[in-house]
RNA sequence: GUGGUUGUAGCUCAGCUGGUUAGAGCACUGGAUUGUGGUUCCAGGGGUCGUGGGUUCAAAUCCCAUCAUCCACCCCA
């Protein structure tokens, strides 16, 4: 086979088709973010990697793309370096930036950064691409842009609750049935403190996420692995056992937990986030789940994640409470919460389940054939008018084969093609056809603009 | 990082246990219809069978390697 130019593993090109259906997504989590004050920002595809590094936990350092240094970067490294073939140490030298991997690192950056600029709470939303080295699969991407919606510099759990009116807003605009599972940090963070491993939070939350994927003695089984004692496994059995109603696990929950002055905080929180919710008409389902963990290290209080009910697909939008984010970067004391949507993969929801608008207004409405010069003429006029007249118009700019005109309008999906030759301009006349119906009509200028305004 | 799947025309794929000029549908180009697309009919162009090596009289087909791909695990949007 002939060579072939391609793009990297895990990036894709978007058609004129495909851009129409992601614009609609984006243009419906726009909406909805603005409705509720947030203002947009943008930031680099790159930062510094010392702003992006350790903030994700092991996994994530290894995602990370990085930028080789321009110009000798070789010559950075000592021999001994080189030779060692330490790839950590070697990246040291030889990369100062990477491409973001989320867009809430560089928003705590840019919070930190202009922080005299802003006036707190800042609400703000983002819609901008991320890398992640990952192998790709399904849903999964190297390159996906990411929705984010934050605010920072408020502690109320009237935030975490407008996340979830946005996120079921969203949802219910696009016609995708989600469930919202929430969980709290603090209460992960007590469970780990009561059974006595409270270093372990991250193995223990990590294995408990898999409840419902591999079951409870795959669960305790690979706990077991991790290094955590039977009497550590068995005391957390009542927790893995829960049910009933929200108010009712919670009520469990706190028998066992509640002596721990962390997981009483995250009681409490879950308690007033829900009495919040308990007012609202959702049309989401939203439950609390007490395996969420979520992989991100920075999440301190409640988290989120959404998965859609009726196609097979990982969350498609996830996020949470981060205490001390810019803390990171020297400006201590500032809580956030936020949610990311995942564009992308709402975009292969959207295409399983057949949800995208047929209607397309941003295309071409009305075309002319291009007969030659002297129809150029007469047509040109015409055709400001129409676009005076706020209809998308244009005109095929070659005189080329009408069948070829024709075939290409049919191929854009245009509804109206003006054709005007000699007779037509005879009588000052434009033939109108329907590309639907196959109709045509003599029209002169004034009633052309008319019937394609309705 | 680990395991598996698949690589044949621009796209989606067929090609049985190795056998002579490698096929189909869609797309494309031309014609039937020199001012009419979407339907129909006819004709045409287009393929180092991912790449490299091996077995064989003979390889798209069997073996090895390699690259790419998709899927699953890990982790995550």
């Amino acid at each position: 086979m002939a060579q072939k130019p391609s793009i990297p593993k895990g990036t894709r090109d978007f058609s004129p088709a495909e851009m129409t259906n992601r614009n609609y997504i984006f243009d419906t989590v726009k909406g909805v973010f603005r409705l509720f004050g947030f203002q947009s920002i943008e930031t680099p595809a790159m930062e510094n990697l010392s702003t992006l590094m350790g903030k994700y936990g092991e996994e994530g350092d290894k995602l990370l793309f990085k930028i080789l240094n321009s110009g000798d970067f070789a010559a950075a490294p000592s021999d001994q370096e080189l030779l060692e073939r330490n790839s950590i140490h070697l990246t040291n030298k030889i990369s100062e930036k990477g491409l973001r991997y989320d867009l809430t690192v560089p928003f705590a950056r840019f919070v930190v950064q202009y922080r005299n600029d802003i006036s707190f709470p800042f609400k703000r939303y983002q819609i901008q691409p991320v890398w992640r080295a990952d192998r790709p699969q399904k849903g999964r991407y190297r390159e996906f842009y990411q929705c984010d919606v934050d605010i920072v510099g408020s502690d109320s759990l009237l935030n975490e609750m407008e996340l979830v009116q946005i996120v079921d807003q969203v949802f219910a605009k696009l016609k995708i049935n989600t469930v919202v599972k929430i969980n709290n940090r603090k209460i992960l963070a007590g469970i780990a403190e009561v059974i006595g491993e409270k270093d372990r939070i991250v193995d223990i939350t990590v294995a408990i996420d898999k409840l419902d994927k591999i079951g409870l003695e795959k669960v305790n089984e690979e706990l077991l692995e991790k290094g955590i004692p039977q009497t550590a496994v068995e005391k957390l059995q009542p927790i893995l056992n829960l049910s009933g109603s929200v108010s009712e696990k919670l009520a469990q929950l706190e028998k066992v937990i509640g002596h721990s002055e962390t997981g009483e905080k995250g009681i409490f929180e879950m308690r007033t986030l829900f009495a919040y919710l308990d007012n609202l008409e959702l049309t989401t389902e939203v439950e609390l789940d007490l395996t969420l963990a979520r992989g991100l290290n920075y999440y301190t209080g409640a988290i989120f994640e959404v998965k859609a009910k009726d196609a097979v697909m990982g969350s498609i939008c996830g996020g949470g409470r981060y205490d001390d984010l810019t803390g990171n970067f020297g400006m201590p004391g500032v809580s956030g919460v936020g949610i990311s949507f995942g564009a992308d993969r709402i975009y292969d929801v959207l295409t399983q389940l057949n949800l995208f608008p047929a209607a397309t207004a941003d295309s071409t409405k009305l075309m002319f054939v291009n007969f030659g010069p002297a129809e150029e003429a007469f047509c040109l006029p015409v055709l400001a008018a129409v676009r005076k007249a706020g209809i998308n118009a244009e005109i095929f700019p070659d005189k080329s084969k009408m069948s070829k005109q024709m075939t290409w309008a049919n191929h854009k999906k245009i509804p109206f093609v003006a054709i005007v030759g000699e007779n037509e301009m005879a009588q000052g006349k434009i033939n109108l056809k329907n590309m639907l119906s196959g109709e045509q009509q003599l029209v002169n200028p004034q009633e052309l603009i008319k019937i394609l305004s309705v």
